[in-house]
DNA sequence: CACGTAAAGCAAGTGCACTTGCTTTAGAGT
DNA sequence: ACTCTAAAGCAAGTGCACTTGCTTTACGTG
């Protein structure tokens, strides 16, 4: 499941540590919960001690970012040959993760992060990487001479995907099936000229 | 600067208490910050004992969250006349506001709080009233015939405000000073009308 | 194969959010 | 004024994240 890609001592007891903390974090995060994961009871799990632990990730919020993180990779970038099936396929997609106990437990390990270096590498790490394959669903769109070359791809995805967050983590509320579609249309074609029919 | 609306004992103790509470809260807010906010402190402050924050409000994060949301009622909706105008000028205020300590610690325990029925209602109570108080911005634009009727109110509103917070919450990337009206732009006329040109 | 070092193991402790069982007080209704 | 009760005060305790000073282990290198 996980794979390491450890820095000072390649193959050795660190990655060993490493997976087996991690491993250990997933499979008590599926049983207990966010809220219920406790860390000495990681350490157990992994036949490791506790203080390896704190002195690897510094903290439990740490710990939960690294691990959360990974999980996300999963969600890959459509390509149907029409940005607003890519758009909308897109969004669908990252509501559907989000609305999994994963999902939420990652949502609010980033909202939950700190600002010391390690949360804030792993925080940039992690978005860097989603927004650069994102983007893609825009670059080919104007390659294809769907969109013209002025639009901010960068622009349009943070509007397509902050809804979603924002539904998540801030109000709580779901996200009803129909709302990535006409998220895409308001943001294509804007209000004046789609959002009124409410597919 | 806090005016109760208390349940069963209007006028006496359980308001001046809960008074005091919340006034030594943001006091300490302001001093502290969000992180070095100790409930045992705000209890020594206020005059009150600990045991009594805790009957009445149940976690630190709950009486965070009572305390902040009191704060953001701050923020007016304009009415220029024009919804472009409006709408770029309440993103702006909110993302300033969203900006100061108070903003972020705001964001924070919004983000944070947990689903026990008094967290559920301490943020349905908010975000109803935000809510209600944004979405006129776009009612009159439709009253004055600037907007069609088939404009989703709630859908230009959620599209306005969560790249804002998405930013502060997820990212913790800072807000140009040109997003806002990008945002607005993109939201009226679609990214394909619009977006290029950066102003 | 020896040796130096980074990381893991260990034990003991600290701070703070939160709990609980009981007592005291103040204010609202009669 | 008298009483009834909800809320405040109090004391003692619990759990868990996180720390620290020291020892031990095992990997990589000369």
């Amino acid at each position: 499941m996980v794979d390491a890609e450890v820095k000072r001592r390649p193959g050795g007891r660190s990655a060993r540590v490493r997976a087996a903390v991690l491993d250990a974090t997933f499979a008590l995060l599926s049983t207990r919960g966010l809220e219920g994961l406790r860390v000495a009871e990681v350490a157990e799990r992994a036949e490791v001690h506790e203080t390896s632990i704190y002195r690897r990730w510094g903290s439990r919020e740490n710990l939960l970012l690294d691990a959360l993180i990974e999980v996300s990779e999963q969600l890959l970038v459509p390509d149907t040959g029409r940005v607003r099936d890519d758009l909308i396929a897109y969004a669908r997609d990252l509501a559907a993760f989000l609305a999994t106990p994963l999902g939420h437990a990652l949502e609010h390990a980033l909202a939950a992060a700190g600002d010391d270096p390690d949360a804030r590498r792993a925080r940039e790490r992690y978005w860097v990487s989603r927004y650069e394959r994102s983007r893609q669903m825009v670059t080919r769109a104007i390659e294809r001479g769907e969109l013209p070359d002025t639009v901010d791809p960068r622009l349009v995805i943070e509007m397509l995907v902050s809804p979603v967050h924002f539904r998540v983590v801030m109000t709580r509320e779901p996200i009803e099936p129909e709302m990535p579609a006409r998220i895409v249309d308001a943001l294509l074609a804007g209000v004046v000229g789609s959002s009124g029919t409410p597919t």
